[in-house]
DNA sequence: CCTAAGATG
DNA sequence: CATCGTAGG
């Protein structure tokens, strides 16, 4: 059973732009730059290579967005452009991607709901220019332990519920999993316990999926699911640079790689791999050491995971490899929501 | 007694420059830019006043020594100019010191010995750049507790017997005291235990003094002493901006001013104070905190003392409060010794 | 290599 | 408001 709701959502919008309906688009539709081709297919054609980008991963430049088309024409099954944008990013201290200039990434984005993982900020020490931005109501869930884990929801929408932990004792302190419930489906912002360092919590993580299945598959018996956030495995030899090398590291243990396949067996999509099941060097986190991210030193561990019966909505999955701010970057998920969803 | 005398000096200058005997300059003689009003008076001109410089105290801009006079023309009771420098500089962390471009306070100092106190860093954990100046030899006692204290010693002479602490257990292991016998002095190179917040180390502090004095008395009774350091105290209210507020603060309490005083009864002299007796403002610690440093509101908690048998020989005692690179200055006494300080 | 907190000053 | 060490990743 759940326990009540709380809406952490004490300020009003200063603008008056007005809220936006989830499946109304937060800007006039754009031209897309790119040919018209139909993609009738799920298979797409890659994402861009980076460019020879020697950007440091702490520029505060309000210019690397300017090179980034934030725009997608992609389709769903039915040939409908996307009509809700998700976004999600681990941002590795809401403070220090505050000082990096990370508030620039939403606006440029303008997704409909941004899931932020790794706040770690306590929320008595959240800044207001992340706790009040015009436009998005905001759910924030701190760990107990100071300057550790937390994630937090921006949204345009006021879900309709929200719900804080996974309901367990040993799990809950450490602000890691916001459920927000809108009409249409549930909304997971995740940040997925790290096995550590000589897999010392590979326990806790193990006990961390068998829950997180549990509280899944429960909600999918209501309405569809929609999983975001840093799950803390590369799913696949294809999902990270050097599979070989890590096979007993966390992150792509056996035993983390098969809690993301037991989760997609229950009836959820990798939708990038879906869109993408070829398509490699795509990563959305490179560690700060050894220079990692100028080499494409990378692994996949933030994904977005729907429910099957979501497929038909799915416009596209996207990495934002281009942006820099922390050491994961954003993804993003474009759908095309009608009331045939409900 | 003493115990054995290490010394920790085992690169030889790179250079071909060759060492210089102490009582040598280091540079050949450069005009004085001041006029050469004869300084028959123990009585000085105030340093000039700080221009009204905003630079930070990270500044790492190598051109802030490009304004500073390092000369000095003073000269001694019998009318000689300076043939030895003394320097000392407590650099809050010698590793951050070196990134903010301390190395370059030496090439321009150039004095023949620098005494620095909170080095915080053990020895192992010394970058090359620091232990290897060409030029000098080195002296360093670092705390047994990471990241704390330490004091070291670079010299372009060897000390004849370098003794490391006071031989006095509870007191001994926070690298707080460097003694270095030359021919014609004792050099003490200390950082005083502060006190702390809320006066929580005030005993230490007491028993220190108590110790060091013992110390410093029986040293005095073999050669004639110069102490230089970082004393944690400011003796009287013309030491500080704030002595109303800071009566019951480290650094300005009765107890810790006693001990000032206690030891200058002893035959010990305050050079700079001697020299410069009205001066106000003249300060060589100013807290990271509340911008002070650009206010002046400041502390004089760095010393040269000497045995008062020295003071034939004192020529100038400086403060380089144009020095950037810690939350303190250095400081520069000049002296004129011949044959007859033996 | 980065973030953060905590201790110390 | 700086310097550290350490934990965590």
């Amino acid at each position: 059973e759940e326990q009540e709701m709380e809406v952490d959502d004490t300020k009003p919008a200063k603008t008056k732009r007005g809220q936006k309906k989830i499946g109304e688009k937060t800007e006039p539709e754009e031209e897309p730059l790119d040919s018209v081709e139909p993609t009738s297919k799920r298979r797409r054609k890659a994402p861009e290579e980076k460019g020879g980008d020697t950007k440091k991963t702490t520029n505060k430049s309000s210019t690397q967005y300017d090179k980034i088309d934030f725009s997608n024409s992609s389709k769903n099954a039915q040939n409908r452009e996307w009509n809700i944008k998700i976004s999600c990013w681990n941002v590795d201290g809401i403070r220090a991607w505050l000082g990096k200039g990370g508030l620039e990434y939403i606006a440029h984005e303008k997704p409909n709901i941004l899931c932020l993982q790794e706040i770690k900020c306590s929320r008595d020490k959240l800044p207001e220019e992340v706790t009040n931005i015009p436009g998005y109501h905001a759910y924030w869930l701190c760990s107990e332990k100071e300057g550790y884990a937390g994630v937090g929801i921006y949204t345009t929408k006021l879900a309709m519920n929200v719900q804080y932990g996974l309901q367990n004792k040993e799990l809950d302190d450490e602000g890691r999993i916001i459920t927000a419930e809108y009409e249409q489906f549930y909304l997971i912002c995740t940040y997925v316990p790290n096995s550590g360092r000589k897999l010392v919590t590979l326990d806790k993580r193990m006990k961390w999926n068998e829950e997180f299945r549990k509280h899944v598959k429960t909600l999918d018996e209501k309405k569809p699911v929609i999983i975001c956030g840093d799950m803390n495995v590369s799913h696949n030899e294809i999902d990270l640079t050097n599979p070989k090398s890590n096979k007993r590291n966390a992150g792509f243990t056996d035993e983390e790689r098969a809690g993301m396949t037991e989760l997609l067996g229950d009836g959820f999509v990798d939708t990038f791999r879906l869109l993408y099941p070829d398509k490699s060097g795509a990563y959305t986190f490179w560690s700060y050491m050894f220079n990692s991210r100028a080499k494409n030193v990378g692994w996949r561990l933030d994904y977005f995971i729907i429910s099957e019966r979501l497929l038909p909505s799915l416009c596209d999955s996207v990495i934002r490899d281009q942006v820099y701010g922390s050491d994961h970057c954003p993804i993003s998920l474009f759908l095309h929501l009608t009331s045939a969803d409900k």
